[in-house]
DNA sequence: CATTATGCTAAACGATCGATTGGTGATAGT
DNA sequence: ACTATCACCAATCGATCGTTTAGCATAATG
């Protein structure tokens, strides 16, 4: 930052692969402060670019969301099922499930906390696909919460929406120092359990 | 709207009251399309007036959103208390409140709905405002969830973050023409229910 | 070495933002 | 009837928005 003497300037420029930056900084900024508070001079800055450089890269502000909503559900999809592959079990898997979710949008990344907060209304000529990228996401979820059995009585679309809102509702409470995000899950999933009959596990610190 | 005389529009200048109707719109338009996505000049032509002419009644459009929050957090409170006044067991009196405030954020009105998605750091000059007033309802919340009896080793503060959650979640995925209001807060009781060993009821439409 | 493609800067585009100003007509008080 | 106050409109402010353009320097290619 200090002293950067011309030639360094110099080699600055022409920088190959900017995109990851762009998207890195994206994720980051629409997490935080939402898509319609980031302006792309915003994006720029972080970038250490102009705001002309990133439509080299990208040809809309909604064309990036749309990017960053899509490696989004890629990472926490892909986190979500390596976690439950090794389990059969689905009690054991949908707790693998849960708490690869939690780590996804309270540790892991900004991708994942963008699809969460920002609604897909929030861009209306994208909202369609914005959608489609949620649930696609949520059909994977369906299928290892649908595994569990609940009482007859008990709306399970109820259920499973409940849990998803719980979990994706952390981010607004969820502090670091506290309960590990293991625990976390494990108490979130305690009451169903509960609920299915089965032995409620010990909590964790 | 067609044909208006001379008269009529001119009778229709020096409106008193018109205060309700721009708390109104704003709430009606914080709700639905967010904070920033909403412009002063979008509240004018739904309320039928200029851009400036709001500036006669408020200072800006923080404080507009401020306003708009301390009547939502009113809104829900007094739904919430008057519900659960009558209750003097814990579980039926936790189930009136988790129904009220279902019903506050599902059908009464858009001012709750903005308590919820709006977030304080949409406004950064009042986020503390904000979050004294989300505060303040959560504090309520916590007292009658704090009266019901769970097992010592689970923890009681993030069951009843998930629960918040799970709540405030419903906006994202209730349908009108589905489950009634208070049969969804029942779903999002029994696993509680459960938890605690209380007999969990029968599921109604 | 000449040429082409790449990655970028600087500058500016029209549009729209929150907010302000000066003036005007309607109403209320005396 | 006169005055003051209220509620408002039309116009506009500077700032900032997403986006575009023209041009330049670097790197790769022949």
């Amino acid at each position: 930052m200090t002293a950067t003497n011309a030639k360094t300037v110099a080699s600055a420029k022409r920088q190959p692969n900017r995109w990851p930056a762009i998207l890195d900084a994206a994720a980051s900024q629409f997490a935080e402060r939402g898509y319609h508070a980031t302006s792309m001079r915003d994006l720029a800055a972080a970038t250490a670019m102009t705001a002309g450089a990133i439509y080299f890269h990208v040809a809309s502000k909604q064309a990036l969301l749309l990017a960053v909503y899509e490696e989004g559900i890629q990472r926490i999809l892909d986190r979500v099922e390596a976690a439950a592959a090794g389990e059969r079990e689905p009690w054991a898997r949908l707790e693998k499930a849960v708490a690869a979710h939690l780590e996804s949008i309270l540790d892991a990344s900004a991708y994942a906390r963008v699809v969460i907060r920002i609604l897909p209304s929030d861009a209306p000529e994208i909202s369609a696909e914005l959608k489609e990228l949620r649930d696609r996401y949520e059909a994977r979820l369906q299928r290892y919460f649908s595994a569990i059995p609940l009482p007859r009585e008990r709306d399970a679309t109820i259920a499973r929406l409940a849990l998803l809102g719980a979990m994706n509702w952390t981010p607004v409470w969820y502090k670091e120092g506290g309960k590990s995000v293991q625990a976390i899950g494990c108490e979130l999933l305690a009451p169903l359990r509960a609920l299915a009959g089965v032995k409620v596990l010990r909590g964790r610190k």
